[in-house]
DNA sequence: TTTTGAGTTGTTCGA
DNA sequence: GTCGAACAACTCAAA
């Protein structure tokens, strides 16, 4: 039979809803009392920082969930500490007997959970570990062998074919013994000014519904238009598990039962996408030292000459490619960039600029709202082919011939380079072509108004390529 | 057990 | 302008 608990806590981590969330729906199933906490991360332990702008989205989140709670009849409490410093304030005043909590991938987090399990231990207090970070349980994703997949397209196979359960409803009743953030040296949240609709994860929940309602459709050939409002915007929701990963691929499997046969669906499509976030969750969680060293050692090292004016154009966005530097300001402005100019500012770094990767994922990490760890690595490692299923280390993007293909009006470009606003699309994306004359007719003087480019890109990779180059070794 | 073919996102070159 | 080949090496799964 399944046990009960008199007064149970469910510790938020990175499922900040109320909609399937098992540790909130099983510890208020098993528990007489359940005292909803958060803990803030401790600026010293993760390994990157956290961003201006995630910040601001934690806190967002933050106030919708108490928001929420407190419909449901309880208050989340707030809190900042070391956690089992806390846990142990906490039983001094309430006696729990469990801790209901959603299992995290990444190392600093792993090592937290176990100091945790080892206090509870200690204190005759059970640990409830759920999922629901993932689509699919991690363990039910391995290969037949029972090692991870390493690689993709196989991982995406056995992935597509496990049934996806359904998403559990939210809880309407939370009884709570007391209200233990009026004890406690509770840190509330920031007042949002705005309603409970507009932030966390009602906000989540709405921005899934417009992608469905009215981008699914076209996603396939507009997901790589970064100039067209095409993507989901769900990355820093799913981030922070304001929206549950669960119900997106429900949503899709419904979109695609309901649509006409033939080609792949464009549900389909965004499903695969979501896959891709679970495989790198299982690759952090099996392979940690992605965090600190190439996937997959190298033939030959790569001679990485992390030139400082160089890494320094590349972060302000001076590089004089306009669709490197439109990315780049977009991250600095926005808090995020579309994928596709990702992959190619992350190329740029990496292969025309001769950058560590991880230079460019820590400042990824500095600037991005939906900045996930597991993701970021596996995208940076992919851009500078030492990753897992990474591309081949003589692919190398072009930013002209991207630019010229994927926002070909530079309706990107022009958007956060209003410098080059009257260029013709037919320059946009190569202005240094542009003779003098013409520089003044189109408002720009290259070199003083917009950056000449910093590298000769047909030489960085000529170079790159022959030093890269396995006969070399 | 061994072999074989396929594998997220590209570019350049020469016919 | 278009098209195919070349640019490696390795993992995985099917045959």
């Amino acid at each position: 039979m399944d046990e009960h608990f008199r007064i149970s806590i469910v510790w938020f981590r990175r499922d900040l809803r109320l909609h399937d969330n098992p540790s909130l729906w099983n510890a208020v199933q098993e528990s007489n009392d359940v005292i909803p906490i958060y803990i803030r991360d401790n600026p010293n332990s993760p390994p990157f920082t956290i961003s201006p702008g995630k910040r601001q989205l934690i806190e967002k989140c933050l106030w919708a969930l108490d928001q929420q709670l407190d419909a449901c009849g309880t208050r989340l409490v707030i809190l900042s500490g070391e956690p089992t410093d806390l846990f142990t304030m906490i039983k001094n005043i309430l006696p729990f007997e469990a801790i209901y909590y959603q299992e995290q991938v990444e190392p600093n987090e792993i090592a937290l959970e176990t100091r945790v399990s080892s206090w509870a231990r200690d204190n005759g207090v059970r640990m409830i570990p759920s999922d629901g970070l993932t689509v699919h349980r991690m363990r039910e994703v391995f290969k037949p062998s029972g090692a991870p997949y390493t690689v993709f397209s196989p991982y995406y196979r056995a992935w597509s074919g496990l049934h996806i359960s359904q998403p559990l409803p939210s809880p309407h009743n939370i009884s709570s013994p007391v209200n233990l953030a009026k004890i406690m040296e509770n840190d509330i949240p920031t007042p949002i000014n705005a309603s409970v609709n507009e932030a966390g994860e009602m906000a989540a929940l709405n921005t899934m519904d417009v992608f469905f309602e009215k981008k699914l459709e076209k996603y396939p050939s507009h997901r790589d238009h970064p100039g067209i409002e095409g993507t989901s915007r769900l990355s820093a929701f799913l981030n922070l598990g304001a929206v549950s990963p669960r119900v997106v691929a429900w949503r899709c499997l419904k979109e695609q039962n309901s649509a006409m046969g033939g080609a792949i669906s464009p549900a389909a499509v965004f499903l695969r996408q979501i896959a891709w976030r679970d495989f790198y969750y299982s690759i952090l969680r099996h392979f940690p030292h992605v965090l600190s060293s190439d996937f997959k050692e190298r033939r030959n090292t790569i001679p990485w000459e992390n030139d400082q004016t160089l890494i320094e154009a590349w972060r302000r966005g001076e590089t004089g490619y306009p669709i490197v530097d439109a990315g780049m300001r977009q991250l600095l402005q926005e808090g995020w960039m579309h994928n596709r100019v990702r992959m190619i500012t992350a190329s740029f770094l990496t292969k025309s600029l001769f950058t560590d990767w991880r230079v460019g994922e820590k400042h990824f990490m500095n600037h991005l709202t939906d900045g996930d760890i597991a993701c970021n690595n596996g995208g940076w490692q992919w851009a500078a082919s030492t990753g897992t299923d990474a591309q081949p280390w003589f692919r190398i993007f072009n930013p002209t011939l991207q630019g010229e293909k994927f926002d070909a009006d530079g309706t990107y470009v022009k958007r956060y380079l209003p410098e080059l606003n009257n260029i013709p699309s037919s320059l946009i994306h190569k202005p240094w072509v542009i003779p003098h004359d013409d520089q003044m007719k189109y408002g720009v003087i290259l070199g003083r108004t917009f950056p000449l480019p910093i590298v000769d890109l047909t030489l960085q990779r000529a170079r790159y390529l022959n030093m890269m180059r396995p006969s070399e070794k």
